[in-house]
DNA sequence: CCCGCTTCTGCGAAATCCGCAAGCCGAGAC
DNA sequence: GTCTCGGCTTGCGGATTTCGCAGAAGCGGG
C-alpha cells in the first residue's frame, strides 16, 4: 500500500546520481525530499513527511535521524539578527601572509566571527562580523583580527540592509 | 510551583533592555532563553524548553507560535552544500550604477543567490552564490547578475574551504 | 475601582514519538 | 543457486507531546 513513486526508484539512501562527490556520505533522491519537508517546517511530524515523501513513519524517523548523526543536517532555530540585539554586521576581507588556515583558525575561534570562508581572489579569506553596536564592530575589527599574527590587512564592508537570507538548498 | 528565576524577572514578552530599537519587535529574556533552547535542537519538546526558562508548557508553545508567526525565528533544517550537490560557492561583490535596491531586488529573485546584502565601502552590494558546479557558477556570475541593468561590475571570491557557519545568534 | 488586554496556567483529548519484532525484498558475496 | 546483509514496511503498545480551551493573574488606562 505505501508502494510510493520515490522509494519505488531507489531503496538505499546511500545511492546516489554519481559516486565521485567531493563531500562526505551521499544522498539520495528520498534523503533529500525529507531535507526539503524539513527546510519548510523543521517540526513536521514524521507521519507527515512520510506522507509526502513516500516512506512510512518510522523509515522516516530512522532517515532523519541518521541524517541528524551524520552531521548532513541539522534542525536549528534561526533569528533575525537585527530583532536579538545584533544591529552591526560586516563582511570582512582578509589578506594573509604566511599560513592561511592558521589565521582562519583563530577567526573561527571567535564568537563574533559567525561565518568564516578561505577564498581566492584578491582576498584570502573572507569574515562575517555579527555585533551588538558600532564600538564592538570596531573593536573586532580593529584590535582583535588584525591582532592575529599573519593579518596583513583587512578591508571592511559594514551591511546597510540585508535583503535575502535563506536556507533553501536542494530545494531549487 | 512553577516560578522560575528568569520568569520572575519580567513577565512581558515586549519589553527590552531598551525600548528605542531598530527592529521590529522586541524580545524579553525569556524568549531569549526559549531560542537558545530552539537553536541548540530545533525539536526540543515545548515542556522541556518550559522546565529550562521557566514557564509552562502552554506559555512556551504560545511565545514559539507568536515567534514564528511574527517572523523573528523559524525552524528550519540546515544542511552542508556540499553533501547536497552543491559543490562551487562564491561571494561576489557587485558595484551599481543608479538604484541598487533594484538591482538588489533582481539579485534576490534569482534562485542561486543565497545571500544578497547592501554594503558600505568598495562594493555596493555583496552576493553569495551557489552551484552546482563551475559551469554553473560561470553562467550565473557571467551572464545572470552582469545581465542585470545598473551592474557596473563585479568581483568574485571563489570558495576554497568553509571554516565556520554557526547560527549560534543569541547564544553567547 | 473597574475594565480591557495580554499572558500564564491547568487539564483533558488527540496526535505524535519511540522502541521493538516479524517478514519482505533487492543487492552483492560466495 | 544460496546466503547474508541492509533497508523498508507493518503492526503494536506505552510514554510523551501537542493542542485547544477555560479560568486565573498581572498590568495599564479611564
Amino acid at each position: 500500500m505505501h508502494s510510493g513513486p520515490v522509494a519505488s526508484r531507489s531503496a538505499d539512501p546511500r545511492d546516489s546520481r554519481e559516486s565521485k562527490n567531493g563531500g562526505g556520505p551521499q544522498l539520495d533522491a528520498v534523503s533529500l525530499a525529507i531535507i526539503e519537508q524539513l527546510q519548510e517546517d523543521g517540526r513536521r511530524p514524521y507521519a507527515a513527511i512520510g506522507k509526502a515523501v513516500g516512506l512510512s513513519e518510522a523509515a522516516v524517523r530512522q532517515r532523519v535521524q541518521k541524517l541528524l548523526d551524520q552531521g548532513v543536517m541539522q534542525i536549528v532555530a534561526v533569528t533575525d539578527p537585527l530583532t536579538v540585539g545584533f544591529r552591526r554586521q560586516a563582511m570582512v576581507g582578509v589578506n594573509v601572509e604566511g599560513d592561511v588556515e592558521s589565521v582562519a583558525d583563530a577567526l573561527t575561534a571567535m564568537a563574533e566571527c559567525e561565518y568564516v570562508v578561505m577564498t581566492a581572489g584578491s582576498f584570502d579569506l573572507m569574515v562575517e562580523i555579527v555585533c551588538e553596536d558600532d564600538d564592538h564592530l570596531l573593536e573586532v575589527i580593529n584590535k582583535r583580527i588584525r591582532a592575529v599574527p599573519g593579518v596583513r590587512s583587512t578591508e571592511s564592508f559594514v551591511y546597510l540592509k540585508l535583503k535575502k537570507q535563506t536556507y533553501m538548498w536542494g530545494t531549487r
